[in-house]
DNA sequence: GTCTATAGATAGATAGAC
DNA sequence: GTCTATCTATCTATAGAC
């Protein structure tokens, strides 16, 4: 197996260009030059593979997001215990988010950039896990509440610290290593949480 | 008193319609000649006032989100049960999230598109708080853990319903005034979470 | 202080050679 | 498919009249 930088094709080279670089600078910030650069080849060529900047990004947002979602689709489906199964949901944000710090804010700055990208996102997978809590809800394993306040828990508690890095590392005058440990164990933290929030 | 609208002066209609503009369309998407449509004058005269867009929203920014970091710091300082302070803490971010609901996503916009503008925010206020967090966690009070994964909790289940609203209402297909339920609903659902999670 | 007109710069997109 | 050169649109910022 040789380097895989070497047999990347064309458009794959820009793909991972881009992603790297509307992580880095958002939308807005993004420049077609610094995209051609990065990928080592001439601007005019993203036009000729994608056609738009938008049309480059609107691609490269949907493949990431929506591959998020079908994997809580697949964990709402699956037979487990409902704790197990939260905690797998959690599992599988940290992992993400350890490796994509960047989803959420890129998330956040589309939905204020990009408003008509939200409506292609897949939905099901959302859809399942809101069931399997009003399930669970109406069965008083745990407490009756509207799911959305659920849902928007555990998801804030998982992403909140990587949205607050540059503030939290600003305001607390925090070096990387110290704020990467609290990345880290974060995990552990939110199930214990979401455990006691959930107890009826 | 006469119609608020019609005393102001030039300065204040320009800082009234850039604060709705950069609300609704983030700072890449704001336009001047928009803003001044809005206040019913020339674009000229908003560089006449404040010589530059960046200008004009630092000055905007810094105001709206320094206020609500010294309300931080007045409560931190303010002698009284500490469940009770963590109740007003969320109070005081719940009124400002109703009357305020694009502040999280505008300050997500921010760290990505001016960075330097973090780094002018106030910090005292929310360095109180930590301080008093970890007092409670050292005399046994609370959970003993790092005071960053509380603030970084307490924030998040405030604000998440805020952030997730536009992806919230598409994915589960609601409507505005049961969404709007849910948010007036978020001040005591987060208040009994945060005693949960907090229980030694 | 407030306006009209315009300069100046940037960046996405395309034409056309190879 | 890939390149260079260029068009065109957009938007911030300023010059100058009133």
């Amino acid at each position: 197996m040789v380097n895989k930088e070497l047999t990347l094709d064309t458009e794959e080279k820009i793909l991972q260009a881009a992603t790297k670089v509307f992580e880095r600078d958002g939308y807005a910030g993004a420049r077609m030059q610094v995209i051609a650069d990065e990928a080592g080849m001439n601007k005019a060529l993203l036009h000729y593979y994608f056609r738009s900047k938008e049309k480059l990004f609107s691609k490269i947002f949907l493949e990431k997001y929506n591959k998020f979602f079908s994997t809580l689709s697949i964990l709402a489906d699956q037979e487990m215990d409902f704790f197990e199964k939260i905690d797998k949901v959690i599992d599988s944000y940290m992992e993400m988010l350890i490796q994509n710090p960047e989803m959420p804010s890129m998330l956040i700055n589309t939905i204020t950039h990009h408003p008509e990208l939200i409506q292609k996102l897949n939905t099901e997978g959302a859809q399942k896990m809101r069931s399997v809590l009003q399930f669970e809800s109406e069965k008083g394993n745990i407490i009756a509440v509207e799911s959305l306040q659920i849902l928007t828990s555990v998801v804030g508690l998982c992403i909140m610290p990587f949205l607050a890095k540059p503030i939290a590392m600003h305001v607390f005058k925090l070096d990387m290593d110290f704020y990467q440990q609290v990345l880290l164990n974060r995990g552990p933290f939110v199930k214990k949480a979401v455990r006691a929030i959930l107890k009826p």
